[in-house]
DNA sequence: AGCACGCCGACT
DNA sequence: GTCGGCGTGCTC
């Protein structure tokens, strides 16, 4: 009788297929990662757990080789795998793909078997394909040695050599001929996206990228290796957060906080939010709630929304728990050290410390005892790309099974988690006051209806309050969500607009890269730039972004004045996010210009002033949660006003000066704008009276039968939705109508269950007559409904 | 993701 | 004539 296992394969097609474990195998448990033959070739896949029977009409082949001699994931980690793929619909390959770094994915391994005790004489470096050529005795000799620990594995220098990240050293202008195409648009590609592995990049823009890459660097123009986010860690001027260390003595509401949190933790974990206004001290609770985890035996997790603020709170940490192994992990480390940091959790037996980024929660973390969600409602912590899924989700999910407390903190919570609260399903900490002598800003609103000159987009009382700040030896921000120079270029022959021929919206002008870029789908071109109507040249920029108002202030601010901008264009190259930020902490510059990366978590003692020069921006989009997201931006950076010595001021400049939610923002009235945001959403019902999905759907632009195949899909959609009872809207072109040859396509569920949702999906993935032309996937609770 | 199969252009 | 380009299809 054949011992048959379920083996879920990490790559392509993802499968969950059968196999047999060979008489000569050790025991197989879940989490067991193996080689397997496919067709003909090898794959790393993971063990699922037992097949009850063989399926039909399929030969059932037998496993190749353990690629481990102990599991690095337990039970309890497929369980969760399992778990989240069933919740996502989507095969546990795909998670188990998103969890696993690359060198824990592949099957092109070497072995190097020290044999030279062995009775039998074997190679000394042994490859899966010599393994299936062998014959019985030497397979059973070579198990013998691999038992004894005397066989290592060695992931391939080839795939070594893919995982190596290409990142850039210099800002455009590069020194390369024009007419070379291909550099520039690996350059491009670079600017565009952030640093990227050999390996993403050729599948991103194809194989010639190995040469083309290999010359830039020759060139001195891009680097290959780790990535200098690495380097990071060590780079001083981030320095931890302050006064977390120097100021142990808590406050009274932050003694009460910790009395919650702890009864929480002692009562079998769960969620528990801390709403804390900014600067009221969040993080010194996180440090005394994972210094109580770590006293129970058991590890803590630190989650912060972006790579920048978990690096902070590494050194923090680092600081404040010396004696404790602390692991930094984010997705943007290379292959190599995301390995060994799973490796090593995977190994540990005692409590550990992670400080990172979503992707953290995958690790083989030992022993949940508390995972720490920072900035809460940030939406980083939801994954749009490739697998739609939320760190909270997953985080929940966890803590739920170790029995862990589950934190989350925030000075505007994400309403969904502020309406779990007030109807007591979770528990809630408050911190009404900053920490120290340092009190809440004052906010005012600035009339700019009137206002029309482009080259002075800040209002005289702006301008102002800008020169008194910097007269007195304080700083500024200034903040403006939109990054570029003008996000609209008119053309002054036809008045035709700059338009991405893709995704029919307006492209925005970067004077300092000398281009014309859209921002959905990253398409460039140079620019000077012919106009696609009438041929002519003269275009004037209209509207405004960061790099112009940069370029304005420095204009009207007084001689002497620096002005540093800091939005995802200035940061591209790595190591100049901590390099801005580190200038602006010495005070390098007086004023910071950015989007809303300036909102996030940093703590600057010497700014009093902060400006928003456009509070209407995405106050008006369509989507339920765009008056959330403006008032959580807002009230954010507005905290960043302050936090020293000094009481701070904040100045809102709106065409719109009626709207409600400025008295909110004004007084920082968290309570008020739930009040008002919850029972429009009970009105409309929205989330969370309801639950919203996007399925998307897409197929290659070339493909004929794609509209025939949608709309199929629509109808069988609407079809299982009245059934279900379910609003189905679409299919609509989604915002990216088309991306890398791919059109693509929405449409909204709306639902009062998740389960129907998933019924309604399933039911239509189903009729999909070509599924590998016609892709679908779908996406619960998108940040966006569009 | 790999790898085979299969059908068209530029070479010893 | 063949070598080899990459479109398409399949993998327990």
């Amino acid at each position: 009788m054949a011992d048959l296992w379920q083996v879920t394969l990490v790559s392509p097609p993802y499968a969950a297929w059968t196999y047999e474990r060979p008489s000569h195998f050790p025991d197989l448990a879940p989490g067991q990662r193996v080689i397997i033959p496919l067709g003909n070739s090898h794959r790393a896949g993971v063990v699922i757990g037992p097949a009850d029977e063989a399926p039909e009409g399929v030969e059932i082949k037998p496993m190749i080789w353990p690629l481990e001699r102990t599991p690095l994931m337990s039970a309890e980690y497929v369980d969760m795998v399992v778990n989240l793929a069933a919740r996502q619909m989507v095969s546990v390959g795909r998670i188990l793909e998103i969890a696993l770094p690359r060198g824990l994915r592949t099957a092109a391994v070497t072995f190097k078997v020290d044999n030279h005790m062995a009775a039998r004489r074997l190679p000394a470096t042994v490859r899966p394909s010599d393994i299936v050529r062998f014959g019985d005795k030497d397979r059973q000799a070579l198990m013998e040695l691999w038992e004894a620990g005397r066989m290592r594995v060695r992931v391939s220098a080839r795939k070594e050599a893919e995982e190596r990240f290409v990142s850039l050293v210099s800002d455009p202008p590069w020194a390369v001929r024009p007419n070379a195409k291909r550099q520039l648009s690996l350059l491009e590609h670079l600017l565009e996206n952030g640093p990227r592995s050999l390996y993403a990049l050729k599948y991103g823009l194809g194989d010639w990228v190995d040469g083309v890459a290999a010359k830039l660097e020759t060139a001195g123009i891009v680097h290959m290796g780790e990535l200098t986010a690495d380097a990071m860690e060590e780079v001083d001027g981030g320095g931890h957060i302050e006064g977390v260390l120097d100021d142990i003595t808590l406050t009274d509401e932050q003694v009460a906080a910790v009395a919650e949190m702890t009864a929480t933790m002692e009562s079998g974990g769960g969620a528990h939010l801390v709403h804390g206004v900014t600067g009221s001290g969040k993080t010194v609770l996180y440090l005394e709630m994972a210094r109580k985890s770590l006293n129970a035996g058991r590890s803590a997790m630190l989650l912060a929304p972006e790579v920048a603020l978990a690096s902070q709170l590494y050194r923090t940490v680092a600081r404040r728990f010396p004696e404790v192994r602390t692991i930094f992990y984010h997705g943007y480390q290379s292959p190599k050290k995301r390995e060994l940091a799973f490796r090593e959790l995977a190994r540990a037996d005692t409590p550990v410390l992670v400080v990172g980024t979503r992707s953290s929660l995958f690790l083989p973390v030992p022993d949940l005892g508390l995972v720490v969600l920072d900035e809460e409602h940030d939406e980083s912590y939801k994954q749009e790309e490739r697998l739609a899924y939320h760190a909270k989700e997953v985080a929940w999910f966890r803590t739920d099974r170790s029995g862990g407390l589950l934190l989350l903190g925030s000075a505007t919570p994400d309403v969904k988690t502020f309406h779990a609260a007030s109807a007591g399903r979770i528990a809630t900490s408050e911190l009404k006051e900053r920490v120290g002598d340092a009190i809440l800003p004052e906010v005012e609103l600035v009339d700019i209806a009137a206002m029309k000159d482009p080259d002075k987009p800040l209002a005289p009382r702006a301008v102002e309050a800008v020169k008194a700040a910097i007269k007195a030896g304080e700083q500024v921000i200034v903040m403006l969500n939109r990054r570029g120079y003008a996000p609209v270029m008119y053309c002054l022959d036809c008045t035709e607009t700059v338009r991405c021929p893709e995704c029919e919206v307006g492209m925005t002008y970067h004077k300092g890269r000398e281009r014309v870029v859209c921002h959905y789908c990253g398409l460039s071109y140079a620019y000077p730039l012919r106009c696609r109507k009438c041929g002519g040249s003269n275009f004037i920029p209209m509207g405004q972004g960061t790099e112009r108002l940069a370029e304005s202030l420095q204009e009207q601010l007084p001689e002497g004045t620096k002005v540093l901008r800091l939005d995802r264009d200035a940061v591209r190259r790595q190591e100049r996010l901590e390099e801005i930020l580190g200038a602006f902490r010495r005070k390098e510059a007086q004023v910071l210009v950015g989007t809303q990366m300036i909102s996030k978590g940093h703590h600057f003692p010497d700014v009093t002033l902060v400006v928003v020069a456009d509070g209407d921006l995405g106050l008006n989009l369509p989507d339920y949660r765009s008056s959330e997201r403006t008032f959580q931006l807002l009230v954010q950076v507005a905290g960043r006003a302050g936090r020293g010595q000094v009481p701070g001021r904040v100045l809102i400049q709106t065409r719109n000066p009626d709207h409600p939610l400025w008295r909110e923002v004004l007084g920082g009235d968290y309570a008020g704008f739930y009040q008002r945001e919850i029972s429009r959403r009970t009105m409309f019902k929205y989330p969370p009276f309801s639950r919203m999905a996007l399925v998307r759907i897409s197929f290659p632009a070339q493909f004929e039968n794609g509209p025939a195949v949608l709309s199929l899909l629509g109808d069988a959609l609407r079809e299982q939705g009245r059934k279900e009872g379910v609003d189905v809207l679409g299919p609509a072109p989604a915002p990216l109508s088309m991306l890398r040859g791919r059109k693509r396509f929405n449409c909204l569920i709306k639902s009062d269950d998740w389960s129907k949702v998933r019924a309604v999906f399933a039911c239509m993935a189903a009729v999909n007559p070509d599924p590998r032309q016609v892709r679908t996937s779908l996406d619960l609770d998108p940040l966006s409904t569009l």
